[in-house]
DNA sequence: AACCAGGGAGCGT
DNA sequence: ACGCTCCATGGT
């Protein structure tokens, strides 16, 4: 076991692995435990910082910086925030909430598996696919702890095999989307360097991928900044909360958007996404637990 | 037991 | 540009 502590202010780890960007952590004796790429690790919140513990000795952390953005000041980009009484509550209730970068290709699965599914269903298929055909990977505690699987495997895969992951109707999309990465067809290390417009139009090629799941993979793997996945939670919130509760069709709300949340508009709507989710910021209609 | 879930695509009007 | 339907599966 290898141990190192990171200065890091504000961190709330539990709102940020529990908010809905990412499906594999698991609580665990007062710590998070996941998988980043092949590295396990289990993280637990200290005094002005996170602690890091992994099984094996690192010569460096980048990965793992880099993973949880440990340099990205969380007070600035809050401070750009519309300074309204919803996203006043929201900051509130997802105080310490940041964004990860995560794995490009594992994000773009866990989200086409996300249509029309509740967040626990999503993190058990995504939990299956891992123990079906992801490599082992060290770890503590005998847990079992294995990689994403990579493209190449997925396409090697049938699709009898991801339906039995219970991913129902979506297996056919990520079959394809591993087929599409691993025949070189498309490459998602060349979507980090394109402007917003031009990456959703590249992901959004994909079957089973349309606007909001490529937000999603824009927002929580690439980090586009303003990449503002619009879900039924979101919708009924913009709705309720700036339109009187009137329907608004797409092209207005996205006007809207653009204009009302600033320069990291998609953090913004993380907060109020959660905030929804969890009944700090109600809403009329829901009826959620 | 219905209804709905961090949607998307293909249809018809 | 809308409204509808289907797509699997399971939580509430």
């Amino acid at each position: 076991m290898n141990t190192t502590v990171f200065s890091v202010p504000n961190y709330n780890l539990d709102v940020t692995f529990s908010c809905g960007q990412a499906f594999r952590w698991h609580c665990r004796d007062g710590g998070w435990e996941g998988v980043i790429d092949n590295h396990w690790v289990r993280l637990e919140s200290r005094k002005d910082g996170i602690s890091a513990a992994t099984d094996r000795p690192q010569t460096n952390w980048r990965w793992l910086e880099d993973y949880l953005q440990l340099h990205a000041d969380l007070d600035a980009i809050v401070a750009t925030f519309p300074q309204d009484e919803p996203m006043r509550a929201s900051v509130q209730a997802c105080n310490g909430m940041r964004l990860l970068r995560q794995n490009p290709w594992e994000t773009l699965v866990c989200f086409i598996c996300s249509a029309t599914k509740q967040i626990v269903q999503i993190r058990q298929i995504i939990h299956n696919l891992c123990q079906q055909f992801g490599e082992p990977v060290a770890g503590s505690g005998g847990g079992a702890c294995r990689a994403f699987p990579t493209f190449s495997r997925l396409a090697l895969a049938g699709e009898e095999e991801l339906r039995a992951c219970k991913m129902g109707f979506r297996a056919p999309h990520v079959l394809a989307a591993a087929r599409k990465l691993d025949s070189g067809a498309m490459d998602l290390g060349r979507i980090a360097s394109l402007p917003l417009d031009e990456a959703r139009d590249c992901l959004t090629q994909l079957n089973g991928v349309g606007p909001k799941i490529a937000d999603c993979v824009l927002l929580f793997a690439y980090g586009f900044p303003k990449a503002f996945p619009v879900d039924v939670w979101i919708r009924r919130a913009l709705e309720h909360l700036y339109f009187r509760g009137r329907s608004v069709r797409p092209e207005r709300l996205n006007r809207f958007i653009e204009t009302h949340f600033g320069p990291w508009s998609g953090y913004a709507q993380q907060y109020l996404f959660h905030a929804v989710r969890t009944g700090a910021l109600p809403l009329p209609k829901p009826k959620h637990a």
